[in-house]
DNA sequence: GCTAACTGCAACAGTGGTGTCGCAGATGTT
DNA sequence: AACATCTGCGACACCACTGTTGCAGTTAGC
């Protein structure tokens, strides 16, 4: 019934891990999955989660707002707007891969066209275009290239990566995901 | 009630196609809507959706069942097998693109992973890497490229170019989606 | 050890979507 | 013109999910 009041006991605040990481489970792979097949997985009474989360939808929120902010952290992490580009670039690609890989639903939610994060999502993309324009002053980037367009790439390139079960590396994930966005499949010179 | 039994007569047929053409407008604006909402756009009651496709999923598998078929016919009037391989990727390219921007649920469920769909999914994916196989030949693409990688590639540059509302001219987005695949985003040597 | 907080369980009401039916009237086919 | 088909409408049963409540028993914190 309640999102968040005062301080929750100790075995409250485990039940709130154990139903965010269940839903997470479960909602990545059946984004229509009921409060009870999170519950269930969970190990939780139905009734649990409505007490502790007033709707799917607040249960929802704090996933998506827990990555979101796991992200910022992320980004910023890596020095977007003072290491050399292509280091951030690979450092950023390689973190938000093993976010992606760790929370598969929150991560997708977080980036659905349409949500209640359009906000957020702007800050992100922006920071992505940022990044992607210093990459463009040191030559990495064509001095024509559409930026915004290069951010939906690498974004999708990402989404790509993430669905990869052969190479669980995100370090070569992220790699892999680089060298196309820069070079595309061609043969390079 | 009834998928598809004797031929329909005119008045139902008619009701069909209005159903099929809303389910796309709708479904694509909403995944999640009812029935009730593909009848209201189709100026049809809701009962006459239910006459005429049996379930949501008898709707959905004509939906999809349609536009696989013209993926089908699109891919082979670009003679992939024939064709030189850069024309035939920029015509089937086009060709996609018209079909997602006038089918984008359809075409989304068609692709969609873990779907009834797999088989044609995978004839279908077959065929884009024999393409690109031929690409390969032609030195258009680096003869130690994944294949299996630049088509998944190549897929998601498609969905994100289909997204794109300032350049609506397939032709034109074709041939950003393809040099993107080719050269990437980095200067051109 | 006392108290407040938390849990599972069972029960309940409410909601929204689905699928079916019969009927009266309209529409097409011949 | 006659007939079969199709439609809208209203009604119904059904189902799954949601959200709430009360209660008895457990658990954490001071």
């Amino acid at each position: 019934m309640v999102t968040q009041g005062r301080p929750l006991r100790a075995d409250a605040e485990r039940s709130v891990r154990a139903i965010l990481e269940a839903a997470e489970k479960v909602l990545a792979a059946n984004p229509a999955a009921s409060l009870e097949q999170v519950a269930e997985a969970a190990g939780v009474a139905r009734t649990t989660v409505h007490r502790r989360f007033a709707n799917r939808q607040a249960l929802v929120d704090t996933l998506v707002t827990t990555v979101m902010d796991q992200l910022d952290a992320v980004i910023d992490a890596a020095n977007p707007d003072t290491a050399p580009p292509l280091v951030a670039l690979h450092q950023v690609t390689a973190s938000v891969l093993r976010l992606k890989l760790g929370w598969p639903f929150a991560m997708t939610e977080s980036f659905a066209p349409d949500s209640r994060w359009s906000e957020r999502q702007h800050h992100t993309a922006t920071r992505c275009v940022t990044l992607l324009a210093r990459a463009q002053t040191t030559g990495h980037i064509a001095p024509d290239a559409d930026l915004d367009w290069t951010c939906k790439v690498y974004y999708a390139l990402i989404g790509e990566a993430a669905h990869n079960t052969t190479e669980p590396d995100p370090d070569l994930l992220a790699t892999k995901v680089i060298t196309t966005l820069l070079h595309g499949a061609g043969p390079r010179s």
